[in-house]
DNA sequence: TATAAGCGCTGCCCCAAGGGGAGAGTCAAG
DNA sequence: CTTGACTCTCCCCTTGGGGCAGCGCTTATA
């Protein structure tokens, strides 16, 4: 029996493309070939040999790799090493993905959270804030140095952050250059790495002021929690905080005058 | 300051290549281009696009949703939906390739189970076979029939087989067109669903025969273990299994002649 | 036996996301 | 002014086919 080639694309399911490309490949070569008018014809033995294609295209081997396999084996117990190889390609496609997967998640959860509330209209407010395990990364320096910081932390926490950057500033007073900061997030769990100490961060009562507008003229909501902050006779704690509600995101840099950024000055 | 294209390159860590073709799809366009000499030059603003496209690029999106996102958007929120979607999209790609990875897991397990033991050579053995978990579609038709069966089931467990594929056979006797057959799979678990029925098979004393070769000689195999039954004087239960310990595999069909069947005839 | 519908043939262009290289022009430093 | 490093455009190649044009072949029916 022999069956032309719109005929054993039916049984095969292999489109005639494909077919034709696996012809000149010298994958799958139709038993006869009318030499006067190219036609093609196959039998039964392509069959059989479509059917060990079609399986090994859908375990993700490609044609040239399916093309070795079938020349030199004829059993899977031959091509044992193959399989093996091939499953750890997979594996690592399936944990690259994950990757993937969570980094997205973490984007979706937080802008979502973001989208949630809009946060009462940037007034000095005073709240409790719960204790929480941070990863943070304590340094001296500028502030712009702060960054790399974020970038180190966001490299070997990747899937347990747990919501937004932070900062902790540990001086009473306004430094310039030599300022002892330390950028951290939120964690569900880690241990101490290189550079970063995790551990729990107590919560309490704080002044809360969310900032609106680029960084650089944060200055003024600080003069304005603070003198709210003598008018009351507040004793003040350090650290304070300052969490970084909506700023440069993961993809986008984002529009400076819509960053928040919250003031958080904790009180005895 | 302005920024030739291999510094450019240097500095964003894409290669020149990609730069051009970004150029060219209007992804990525460099702020000037000397219309005499047709050299790009990058600005800053341009290094924060191309962080944006890097990042879009790991989170797996095309270079045309790449290009219809920068076009419309600037912020994270903005662009949920697309975020949502491409998660799907990746939780896909992972269901996909874990079941590609567990169908390679399943062949590679039998396989090296075949090389392990090469099986005391083709004489009868009295042997005790523990119970296990089975799950099976008992159907009455020749014996040609059952190879369906076994499609039927594979598709239905996947994941869950545990071991390698069986036929009960219910009849005493041999019969041509009508016998009583259940082709089944050990399980790992399983819930009984449209035509397959899980549940355990008792295991037992049985006597053993492995056969070498071609299915359709499996007569004088039978043939030798009744003949031993009847000298010992035994009393057979039903229903009888052969097991497919070798043959066409899920790859390869393989060569008859190595296929290896085993009778087991229970006793009482 | 003629004819038309339905198949099949080759050859060409296309997709994504670039890689490699040829041949020619350009830039910057000595 | 030269030289070496850089950059330009253009073309071909990769994977696994899809789509179409223009032609020839087959086969059933009139």
């Amino acid at each position: 029996m022999k069956y032309s080639i719109g005929e054993f694309s039916r049984i095969t399911s292999l489109s005639i493309k494909s077919l034709r490309l696996y012809h000149e490949k010298e994958i799958l070569v139709p038993s006869e070939v009318d030499k006067s008018t190219g036609y093609r014809y196959y039998n039964e033995r392509n069959i059989e040999l479509a059917r060990t294609i079609k399986v090994l295209k859908e375990y993700d081997f490609s044609l040239a790799e399916i093309k070795e396999i079938i020349i030199e084996f004829s059993d899977e117990s031959e091509i044992l090493e193959q399989l093996i190889e091939k499953k750890k390609d997979i594996e690592k496609k399936i944990a690259n993905y994950k990757n993937i997967s969570l980094s997205i998640d973490l984007i979706i959860t937080i802008e979502k959270e973001n989208k949630m509330k809009p946060e009462n209209e940037f007034e000095i407010e005073e709240k409790e804030v719960e204790t929480m395990l941070i990863a943070g990364s304590r340094m001296k320096g500028k502030y712009s140095d702060v960054g790399k910081g974020f970038g180190l932390l966001a490299k070997n926490l990747g899937r347990e952050i747990n919501g937004k950057a932070m900062s902790l500033y540990y001086d009473a007073e306004y430094k310039e250059n030599d300022a002892d900061i330390e950028p951290c997030f939120p964690v569900r769990k880690g241990k101490d790495t290189e550079g970063i100490s995790v551990r729990e961060l107590k919560g309490g009562k704080c002044i809360s002021l969310i900032h609106k507008g680029p960084y650089e003229q944060i200055g003024e909501s600080y003069r304005k929690i603070f003198s709210y902050i003598n008018e009351k006779s507040y004793t003040t704690l350090i650290p304070s905080r300052e969490v970084y509600i909506k700023g440069p995101g993961m993809i986008f840099k984002g529009n400076p005058k819509n960053y928040l950024t919250e003031i958080q000055i904790f009180i005895q």
